[in-house]
DNA sequence: GACAGACGCGCC
DNA sequence: AAAGGGCGCGTCTGTC
């Protein structure tokens, strides 16, 4: 091991106990077996790395009984991770299937997700797999860090593996305290938008009465929650649709566009985040979605229940912290385009991304031609490779000035067009393409248009991976060193939400201003040990306030 | 009745 | 400004 944290390795035996063993002397006499894990913990060392299979599995349990660890190794995370990055993604990655493959033993497959119930607590494998020895978790432990040494960039893919792992402790940390919600709040707005329920069955008030309006609007009744319905009666008006989305109709003229609008956003409320949402996902005060990192290839997390990702920005005036605590809304500022300045190492865009000021509006300033929206178009449009439009102008523009970051940028679509693999900073893998060998097979100069269509959208996403994914590196780093300042400090503050670019932490009220400068300090601290030493700053927005929705 | 896929839209 | 990247999840529709 490189470095000098103890690491002690954890294993469940599927008969109610426990194994841990010290991993610098895996057989000697510190080995133990109890059948409490939290008495494990406390035989250690504090600060030791605890390598377990999943910390899904045993977090939880360890966060119940008051026993918390500052550090972890995920075999199964670790294993994904690995998989991904020499080129084997799709292969099981159970601790169970990485034991099978160093013994040369039939791989068992994965068991099958099952999606969050309301309620649950935690999901992740079901049914749990077969338990593996700890002397298993041992040599699959060993196995890992050779292949970590065997990356393109060893420290880089300690530094994912450690950092994931550690994100892993957060959401853990994170699905426990929950997200402070008050459902009284919820229903008086739910009440206000759509209206009262009408005793048994049916849409609330203010939703019957703007389908009432877009049926009147056609002269019969419509109903314009069913898209193929508005479709039809748009064509009876003699008005073409591909689809019903809201770009499309808005530009319309016809007297229903106006009331159909209005019932698609205040539809969307009633069935994602409703009256039934309330019942099923808020108990005691508190929304609790299972958070999962890593859950998406690019490494961004996702929320499995409840869409916590995806609160509409409404409803957020229901999330509202204790009395006589405040919750810190902080959000990142320009984080992608700061990444991608950092990962391309463009002077020039490094050294707009280094003032302590607006980054489009920087760009927009240093002989870019145009304005900070044009910037900002522009900035976007390279990272997600726009195909048409204003933006291609500003690109060229973009090109001129910082040749370096739109150059890595059309490198990663590059590779992707051409089937091969990216990697974040970290090293975290793309998926490989679905079908590689089609392009190879196909006759000299013959492709056929489906297929460029494929590599392009295949390169868009390469593209684009490079940027979201070395981005959500960042927020890891981020998030584990929030966590520690956090802890190290006694406070009583704990991070309750994070989104992407966006952390909320919910704390006491004279708290406040310390978390906001731990966030500050975090930022910049992932900074330089994500991307090494660099002129980039990661600053964030940050706000002190009693209810979500007051925050920007 | 279960399930898969399309659609649409919320968030970043 | 245009309709490009990543998701989850609800409804509806078609299929078994």
């Amino acid at each position: 091991m490189s470095d000098r944290i103890p690491r002690w390795a954890l294993a469940e035996d599927g008969d109610g106990r426990w194994h841990a063993t010290p991993l610098d002397d895996p057989t000697g006499g510190r080995r133990l077996t109890t059948t409490d894990p939290a008495e494990a913990i406390r035989a250690a060392p504090t600060g030791t790395r605890w390598v377990w299979r999943s910390t899904q599995a045993v977090y939880p349990r360890l966060l119940a009984a008051g026993t918390r660890v500052e550090r972890c190794h995920d075999i199964e995370d670790a294993e994904l991770l690995l998989l991904a990055h020499e080129g084997r993604l799709g292969e099981p990655r159970s601790a169970a299937a990485a034991w099978a493959r160093l013994t040369n033993a039939p791989v068992p497959p994965d068991p099958p997700q099952r999606a969050a119930e309301p309620g649950s607590q935690h999901s992740l494998f079901d049914p749990q797999p077969a338990p593996v020895p700890l002397d298993a978790l041992v040599a699959v432990h060993a196995d890992q860090v050779k292949r970590q040494g065997a990356t393109a960039h060893p420290d880089r893919m300690r530094l994912l593996v450690a950092s994931e792992s550690a994100a892993f402790l957060v959401a853990a940390e994170m699905n426990r305290a929950g997200l402070p919600w008050r459902a009284d709040v919820h229903r008086a707005l739910l009440t206000e938008l759509l209206g009262e329920r009408y005793a048994g069955r049916g849409q609330p008030r203010r939703l019957a009465e703007l389908a009432d309006e877009v049926s009147a609007a056609f002269g019969r009744r419509v109903r314009p929650e069913l898209a193929a319905d508005v479709i039809k009666a748009f064509a009876e008006a003699g008005i073409k649709l591909k689809s019903t989305r809201r770009w499309e109709i808005q530009e319309l003229e016809h007297p229903a566009v106006e009331p159909l609008i209005a019932f698609k956003k205040l539809y969307r409320i009633y069935t994602a985040h409703g009256w039934s949402w309330l019942a099923d996902w808020v108990h005691d005060g508190r929304f609790r979605p299972e958070f999962i990192p890593g859950g998406t290839y690019t490494g961004r997390w996702v929320t499995n229940g409840g869409g916590a990702l995806q609160i509409p920005k409404v409803i957020r005036r229901a999330v509202v912290a204790d009395p006589g605590w405040r919750l810190v809304v902080a959000d990142a500022d320009q984080m992608e385009p700061r990444v991608l300045a950092a990962i391309s190492r463009d002077p020039a865009f490094m050294e707009v991304a280094g003032r302590p000021e607006d980054l489009y509006t920087s760009i927009s300033r240093q002989g870019f031609s145009g304005d900070r929206d044009m910037a900002k178009i522009a900035v976007l449009g390279a990272v997600y490779g726009q195909t048409s439009g204003d933006g291609l102008k500003n690109l060229a523009a973009l090109r001129r000035r910082f040749p370096r970051a739109v150059a890595y940028v059309d490198d990663a679509a590059k590779a992707g067009e051409e089937g091969r693999l990216v990697r974040t900073w970290l090293g975290r893998t793309c998926p490989p393409p679905t079908d590689p060998e089609d392009a190879e097979e196909l006759p000299d100069g013959y492709v056929p248009s489906y297929a460029s269509t494929d590599a392009r959208a295949r390169g868009r996403f390469t593209r684009n991976f490079v940027v979201q994914g070395s981005a959500a590196d960042w927020a890891l780093l981020l998030l584990a060193a929030l966590r520690r300042s956090l802890a190290e400090a006694g406070m009583r503050a704990e991070l309750v939400f994070f989104q992407h670019d966006e952390v909320i932490v919910h704390c006491p009220e004279e708290e406040a201003p310390a978390v906001v400068a731990a966030i500050r300090a975090a930022g910049d601290l992932a900074g330089r040990i994500t991307f090494g030493e660099t002129p980039v700053r990661f600053p964030f927005t940050t706000a002190v306030v009693e209810c979500y929705a007051d925050a920007k």
